[in-house]
RNA sequence: GCUGACGUAGCUCAGUUGGCAGAGCAGCGGUUUCGUAAACCGCAGGUCGUCGGUUCGAGUCCGACCGUCAGCUCCA
């Protein structure tokens, strides 16, 4: 046979016998563990039958990381298989930063158990069983994961499209079905723990049956391994729950779970957070009201509030009325529009609110700040005419960009469309889905589509901001709703005379201010910039003789505007500077005999240490102005 | 809400086979008056999450509830 085929490997021409496989090319790097055959992600033991172009990806690419995972998964499915045969296999995907299984098991397993099933995959890696691809008629696929008694197995092959080319691999006595592709051979594994257990659904659906969850994580190189669990550590030390109690900001009580208690710095900083967003919107023609926070139910009825958030809803019975805690600012805000006639002179109408709002979020969800019962919002409500939508989208997607700025955040953006449980006529929801679209194509952001993930009232714009660990959080949303307007029969005259329909844009930028504060605590590790720090300047006397000295400097920092404390304990310096370290406080003003003579303070820096003395007053103009919002 | 784990002083944690509830830090008092990340001595601080059960005796064993944590689900 001397036919050959041209394949183009690593952007270099090379002829060889059909049927090799690339894992035995010349070319292959050392780190490869899967490549690509013409764009398609394939196993490296996947015969190469016909020209074409071939590409290696490592651990360090996305896709090559998540065959690695991936394998990691069929690893840990292998060795619960040995130790528990009764287990039934659900599914087992890679994740960003790991893989889980989630198997169906007489008993839940315990954490406990955890280091058995390491041992078991060990072993298995040991063995360095090869991983191979078996094709399979559906058919074939149905008898064989019949005859190895996997319901759930059958279940995703009978959900498969007719046209499915239907694989599974085998290593050793274990064979699951799988898209793959996969490692060579299970020793390729050499590094990997098993994180922690929980229940999860199957298929995520709480009427189907619970199925055990391992999570593990996985590494070519136990080095790694040993980094992933410090950069763990690192988030932990960040856990704005341990910083918020340690810098004494907020507590929790079990009395309230779900709303947080601001401590007076807690509340300090939530103030100045708060302050500049509002008079950023004022700035912006944004105009603030504070409505009710509890309407009878009819409003909620009126608004669709109670046929598709009544779950999330605090309700009270009083007098055989139903009242319901305003989740959510809309109506009160359509209430306030609807009040009287509105011209087109009136429009846009920007109203601003940043009252309490409570959501009934299920016991199991809440978490520390960032998903809390009882919050507030840099909510708004942006009444526009039709024309109008396009102008004043591209000032929200302005706004959102200066306030993410100020944080030194970068953000991401999701386009969400119509969810299947909408209200409205379908005309109004792809004219809404379309208007948005184009001011998105507009402002040459970029951005990616979520099918079916918007609001029962229109589609949305979702942000998620990138913070200094490289997590993702979503905070600003901006909503379209056609179907509001309808609801609440809101109108204005147009310049002809005309009655039109007003459309609204629901707004928020940081979203709940507490989960953006929670946010912030973990972005800026506690450590806040001077224009945002509760507690902006320590004034440390060295001894108790400065005393007068220090209250003279602080008097003069309070009448600027900077918030300020003086330590005088009866301790020495060093132990001072070391609380005021650890409060994380960004400038400390050391004064002592010398400093008083002269008349300066003793810079110290959070960050860069001693700065020796300034002259005083001249110092002041300089932290003034070095504290101000960065507003632009 | 569901699965699993956890709940001891303000914080971090120890507490043996069931037998008198402990430490460090923080706090308070005193001594020291000190120049850039922890001076010294002393004092005080707990209904061991709550309620019930087993036991001569429960922080420890059992049950229920509350809360927290890791997830599921949901979402700002």
């Amino acid at each position: 046979m001397s036919q050959r085929i041209a394949l183009t490997v690593q952007g270099a021409v090379m002829e060889v016998s059909p049927g090799i496989r690339p894992y035995d090319l010349e070319l292959t790097p050392a780190h490869a563990v899967a490549c690509k055959v013409d764009g398609e992600v394939v196993d490296l033991t996947r015969p190469l039958e016909r020209a074409g172009a071939v590409d290696f990806l490592t651990f360090d690419d996305d896709e090559g990381k998540r065959v690695f995972r991936h394998s990691s998964a069929h690893l840990l499915a292998q060795a619960v298989k040995r130790l528990w045969p009764q287990a039934r296999l659900g599914t087992g995907p890679a994740l960003a930063e790991g893989f889980y299984y989630d198997i169906w098991l007489p008993e839940p397993l315990q954490e406990s158990d955890l280091e058995q099933i390491e041992r078991a995959m060990a072993e298995i890696v040991a063995e360095d069983l090869v991983i191979e691809r078996v094709e399979l008629e559906r058919e074939q696929a149905l008898a064989l994961f019949a005859e190895r008694d996997e319901p759930f197995k059958l279940e995703i092959i009978r959900r498969l499209p007719e046209a499915a080319v239907i694989s599974a691999y085998r290593q050793g006595d274990f064979i699951d079905l799988c898209t793959g592709p996969h490692l060579p051979s299970t020793g390729w594994i050499k590094s990997f723990r098993l994180t922690n257990v929980s229940g999860a659904y199957w298929r995520g659906e709480e009427t189907n049956p619970m199925m055990t969850r391992i999570y593990g994580t996985s590494f070519p190189e136990p080095a790694q391994l040993q980094q992933f669990f410090e950069r763990q550590e690192a988030a932990k030390r960040r856990d704005h729950r341990k910083l918020g109690r340690e810098l004494d900001l907020v507590s929790f009580f079990d009395d309230a779970p779900g709303f947080p208690f601001w401590h007076p710095k807690g509340q300090q900083l939530y103030r100045v957070l708060e302050g500049f967003s509002r008079d950023l919107q004022q700035q912006n023609g944004y105009q603030e009201v504070s409505t009710p926070w509890i309407y009878r139910v009819g409003l909620w009825q009126r608004s669709g509030h109670w046929d598709h958030y009544r779950d999330n809803m605090f309700v009270i019975d009083r007098d055989d009325q139903l009242m319901g805690l305003k989740p959510m600012n809309c109506p009160g805000h359509c209430l306030l529009f609807g009040a009287k006639t509105r011209s087109y002179r009136d429009l846009p109408l920007r109203l601003a609110e940043y009252s309490p709002l409570s959501r009934y979020e299920r016991s199991g969800t809440l978490h520390g700040l960032f998903r809390v019962r009882g919050f507030h919002q840099d909510d708004a409500h942006l009444f526009v005419g039709e024309e109008q939508i396009g102008a004043e989208m591209k000032r929200v997607l302005e706004l959102v960009d200066i306030v993410y700025r100020a944080f030194g955040m970068r953000y991401d953006v999701v386009f969400s469309t119509r969810p299947e449980d909408f209200l409205g006529d379908l005309s109004l929801w792809q004219q809404a889905e379309s208007e948005l679209e184009s001011v998105l194509q507009r402002s040459g952001l970029k951005y990616r589509v979520n099918p079916g993930d918007g609001a029962f009232y229109g589609p949305k714009l979702d942000f998620h901001v990138i913070d200094a660990l490289d997590r993702r959080w979503q905070c600003a949303t901006v909503q379209l709703d056609f179907q509001l307007p309808v609801q609440f029969d809101l109108s204005y005259t147009d310049q002809e005379g005309k009655v039109r329909r007003p459309v609204i844009i629901h707004r928020a930028i940081m979203g709940s201010i507490e989960r953006f504060l929670g946010i912030l605590i973990e972005h800026y590790a506690g450590a806040f910039p001077l224009w945002l720090a509760p507690e902006q300047v320590r004034v440390i006397p060295i001894t108790d003789g400065q005393a007068g000295y220090a209250a003279a400097v602080q008097g003069a920092l309070r009448e600027r505007g900077m918030r300020s404390a003086i330590d005088a304990s009866n301790q020495k310096l060093g132990y001072k500077v070391r609380a005021a370290q650890l409060a994380k406080v960004p400038v400390m003003l050391v004064v002592g005999a010398r400093d008083e003579a002269q008349g300066t303070v003793s810079v110290r820096s959070r960050e860069v240490g001693d700065l020796g003395p300034r002259a005083w007053p001249d110092y002041l103009q300089e932290l003034v102005s070095s504290a101000q919002a960065p507003l632009t």
